[in-house]
DNA sequence: GCCGTTTTCGGCCCGACTGTTTTCAGTCG
């Protein structure tokens, strides 16, 4: 059993304590999955190694909660569990996930009208069941059935890099509104996680109805869910939810914070507020004074800017991409956060993609684009000759593309153009960890990425040893999109994070942060972890068309999420000085 | 059920909105 699965369980265990009307015991449950869920180590492999005393180490696992991971963990079962599966036998992953309804309507949906699973609700709310129960009535009972709607549509979360430019149209027109005086985008969207769920964007406006009017009739509205002074809120048609709220200019940091979240971070902040004997909320930091009489008097502390209220709590300003409550509260208190790498720190781009095999445009094309882009060179990276679908390249067709980047590089130094052209290759990584290039041909390359293209089936065992192989070989100097998931679509192959991250230490290997927008592999917390084992890391585009260079910038924010730093990152560097870096990594080991 | 530079007992994040009510529970972010 899995840390995935027993986070699972005990979520499913918070729903059903909430449902019985159990006070604080949900919010232990929830504490306790979710620690559960940011894990890196198997609680197998804890239990083996420390036995219970291991689990509860475990911040927000106790004794008891430790001891039904225990049963969990040697039985592969839980009764407290059961009981409640058999008192409520609900499909709660659907039906928790229709909007509107938690666990007291759940609860009395199924006791009055076993209504067990989303085609039961659905079909109560046709006949018109649900309207009757005491507590419900008809427009409950229409959202429900708009909600299920969209469930059905499928339309839940988007890929962050693909669905941007519509969030910056629209932050845009209503930046350009006469009555907005400032406006920031909010939310995960700030916070750059690779999906998002909808978008919130706050104002600041001494005229807000005008505005309010605009924005429910942007184009692309589906429907206006509320319009009203300060929150108004919208559904796209292609069912992104997007909220717009006006607050006061002295509470604009404090809802910025709030808004920006994440959750547990905000959760962890208002706690060190109460600590301090303050009270923050989205309207600011407070500070309760009791006069001799009876009423109280609140003091603002802090409020129009983040900073202020970070500096109140004693804090130093965290990056909204660090924000996830993963310790960078206690780096803060300490002073000792990590200067982050910045979103024009990149100088080049080590993965591009061409028309020499499955790339849309030419090497002097991107060299144009990268150009006005700001960039001081790039690693011209096509596929290799086992993947055919690609129309790889093979050992012939490589040597052919080094005389043109040659060429290429020639003439810009004549014309005076600071911009260098790497010769390099996206090698695939064969069933057994070879590579599909000579060796002989690989050598005379600036630089050599390795990747896996095929047979994502294998055993975890078999993959991560495939991997590490590939690690191994001194003459690669790169793994590109290691995990090799697709957000949204494909889940990473089995591996060993750990294994790889420790191989690429040992072997001086870098790994990338690919920054395709689905791709975004690394991930954040492997780059956390790759970082802390002193592992070096590139940021690439996967470009495959020279529209694709600017989706750098959601490698740099994943990397960001990651806590790197311009350090960590080699293609910071100028490309003379990266390449010594690299190979000097190399003859270490 | 968890946790501790207020506490090993007595607290537990906060406010708005919605729909149902006629003062508030439930849900959400």
């Amino acid at each position: 059993m899995d840390n995935w699965e027993i986070a699972k369980i005990l979520s499913d265990l918070s729903f059903y304590l909430e449902m019985e009307d159990e006070p604080f015991k949900p919010r232990a449950y929830e504490k306790a999955a979710s620690a559960i869920e940011a894990l890196d180590v198997p609680l197998q492999d804890i239990y083996k190694k420390q036995g219970i005393k291991g689990i509860e180490e475990i911040p927000g696992v106790g004794v008891s909660i430790a001891e039904k991971i225990e049963e969990l963990l040697k039985t592969g079962k839980l009764k407290y569990y059961e009981q409640f599966k058999k008192k409520y036998p609900l499909d709660l992953d659907s039906l928790t996930r229709v909007e509107g309804v938690g666990p007291k309507s759940l609860k009395k949906l199924y006791e009055k009208l076993k209504i067990k699973n989303l085609a039961d609700l659905e079909k109560a709310a046709r006949e018109g069941k649900i309207r009757k129960i005491e507590g419900f009535g008809e427009k409950t009972e229409q959202n429900i059935l708009k909600s299920i709607e969209f469930l059905k549509q499928g339309g839940h979360r988007f890929v962050l890099g693909f669905i941007y430019p519509q969030v910056e149209s629209i932050v845009t027109r209503l930046s350009k509104l006469k009555e907005v005086k400032k406006i920031t985008a909010a939310g995960s969207v700030r916070r750059m996680k690779e999906t998002i769920g909808d978008l919130d964007i706050l104002i600041i406006s001494d005229n807000p109805m005008p505005v309010m009017d605009y924005f429910v009739n942007l184009p692309d509205v589906f429907q206006v869910v509320a319009h009203g002074e300060t929150k108004s809120a919208i559904r796209l048609k292609n069912g992104l939810d997007v909220d717009l709220r006006v607050v006061p200019q002295e509470s604009f940091g404090a809802a910025l914070n709030y808004f920006t979240g994440s959750k547990d971070h905000g959760i962890h902040l208002r706690e060190i507020a109460i600590k301090k004997g303050y009270k923050l909320n989205e309207y600011g930091l407070f500070k309760n004074q009791k006069s001799k009489i009876k009423n109280q008097k609140e003091i603002r502390l802090a409020g129009e800017t983040e900073e202020e209220i970070y500096e109140a709590l004693g804090l130093d300003y965290i990056e909204p991409e660090m924000r996830e409550d993963w310790g960078e509260i206690e780096l803060a208190a300490k002073h000792q956060l990590p200067k982050l790498i910045g979103y024009n720190d990149i100088q080049g781009d080590l993965q591009i993609q061409t028309d020499w095999s499955d790339g849309a445009n030419s090497i002097e094309e991107y060299v144009r684009e990268a150009l006005k882009q700001g960039l001081k060179y790039i690693a011209i990276t096509d596929h290799t000759k086992s993947l055919a679908m690609t129309g790889g390249c093979d050992e012939k067709k490589l040597l052919k593309q080094m005389q043109e980047i040659d060429g290429i590089n020639r003439r810009l130094e004549k014309e005076g153009i600071d911009f260098k052209v790497l010769k390099s290759a996206e090698v695939n990584i064969l069933k057994d960890g070879s590579l599909d290039i000579e060796a002989n041909v690989l050598a005379k390359l600036d630089l050599v990425a390795a990747a896996v293209h095929s047979n994502f089936n294998q055993s975890k065992k078999e993959m991560t040893e495939r991997i590490c192989r590939a690690i191994r070989n001194p003459l690669v100097d790169i793994i590109f999109h290691p995990t090799g998931r697709v957000v949204l679509k494909r889940p990473p192959y089995e591996i060993d994070i750990e294994a790889i991250i420790s191989e690429a230490r040992k072997n001086g290997t870098c790994l990338e942060v690919d920054a395709y927008p689905d791709r975004l592999d690394l991930k954040d917390e492997h780059i956390k972890k790759a970082i802390e084992a002193g592992v070096k890391l590139s940021i690439d585009s996967d470009a495959h068309s020279t529209t694709h260079l600017n989706y750098l910038k959601f490698g740099i924010a994943q990397a960001r999420r990651g806590w790197a730093t311009k350090n960590d990152i080699i293609n910071t560097r100028l490309w003379s000085e990266m390449l010594k870096l690299i190979k000097a990594n190399k003859r270490k080991k």
